[in-house]
DNA sequence: TAAGGCATGTAAGACGTTACATGATTAC
DNA sequence: GTAATCATGTAACGTCTTACATGCCTTA
């Protein structure tokens, strides 16, 4: 991938969010960092271990965060908090303007899907809308319930990212509906 | 990364991609697959030489294309058409259950930016979404024109994907106004 | 015939994924 | 005291990215 990703930040999405979360957090383990990727909706990062551990070295080693050692029952935990230089580094990241060029055009894998649908026969292909329409149904309810979840009040900008999410998946909704509705209009109508 | 992306396939997007491109267009190089993915709006893949060039002949050992020599000046080519395999396989993959679980959430890299958007102060925060939001409605042009550009007509798929990259721009679009709104109405009014 | 881009690749590197390994803690 | 789970890692692997290399082919 190289670590390019979006604008000149020479930090990846994940270095970002990783810091992003300890400078929220203040101190915690790279297990509890973990977690927090791990209880995410977003399936973009797994929280796997292979991925935090590493990268939290990686870090340290940039001087962006500093673990010290501490003791919780007979175990040695490390807990890791942002520096100064860590905090300019995460701030210069979120600055960072989105996308160089125009097109900030997010990824969607239901639109390249699409894209390829006609290679199924047309039952086939109104169940797998069906079934996909299906799918978003229910994320928007936990988008929703999300949403909810997280009010104004508490924190103004957790509110806005569950916004983000519910706006963005209504518009999917909206979209696989109309895509259902000519697709049953021009192929002729079917129940199931 | 390894190959789990969507579903239960075993073919990667990009691999499914590019096996879509095959099917749609006919005996191409890899040369026309990349231009494909170059002239392409969503940044998801560069298209690069790198990644290409090995992954047809990927493809070809496992036997979803296969290339004949062609000769164009003196100039040595292959052209890659769909095996009848291929064709399964990209049924199969088209087919396949998206997300597996609950959360069809989209990845948005400026939900991720929001999240930690409270770390600058709030001159720079606002001129960040400002920005944003600018850029984001030239993407909406962007997506407009593309919509119209693939009429209904023609392929209707390809018209679905373009119109899916524009209620879902459009839904970000409407999100960051709203965004803007609230911190300007909470921060006081500023009109840079 | 020299310059520039077309078309085909290869090389090195980074990042994140699954899968495995291991000791500490807790539950029963 | 044994089993499950917590918490910390490491190993191997695959994929994509940038950067480079190299010949063809057009055009001026």
């Amino acid at each position: 991938m190289a670590r390019q990703e979006s604008g000149t930040t020479d930090t990846t999405e994940l270095e970002a969010a990783v810091l992003g979360v300890v400078w929220q957090e203040g101190p915690c383990t790279p297990y509890a960092i973990r977690q927090h990727f791990l209880e995410s909706r977003a399936p973009r990062w797994s929280g796997s271990a292979g991925a935090i551990y590493p990268l939290v070295r990686r870090l340290e080693t940039r001087g962006l965060v500093r673990s010290t050692p501490s003791v919780r029952g007979r175990r040695a935990h490390r807990d890791f908090r942002i520096t100064r230089h860590g905090g300019t580094a995460l701030k210069r990241w979120v600055r960072a303007p989105i996308s160089l060029g125009d097109g900030a055009l997010i990824h969607d894998p239901l639109r390249t899907r699409m894209l390829f649908l006609s290679a199924l026969p047309r039952e086939e292909a109104l169940s797998f809308v069906s079934d996909a329409l299906g799918a978003l149904r229910r994320a928007l309810q936990q988008a929703q319930k999300d949403c909810r979840e997280k009010p104004v009040g508490e924190d103004q900008f957790a509110h806005f990212a569950a916004r983000n999410a519910l706006l963005v998946t209504r518009a999917r909704v909206k979209w696989l509906a109309e895509v259902q509705g000519r697709l049953k209009a021009c192929w002729g109508e079917r129940l199931s």
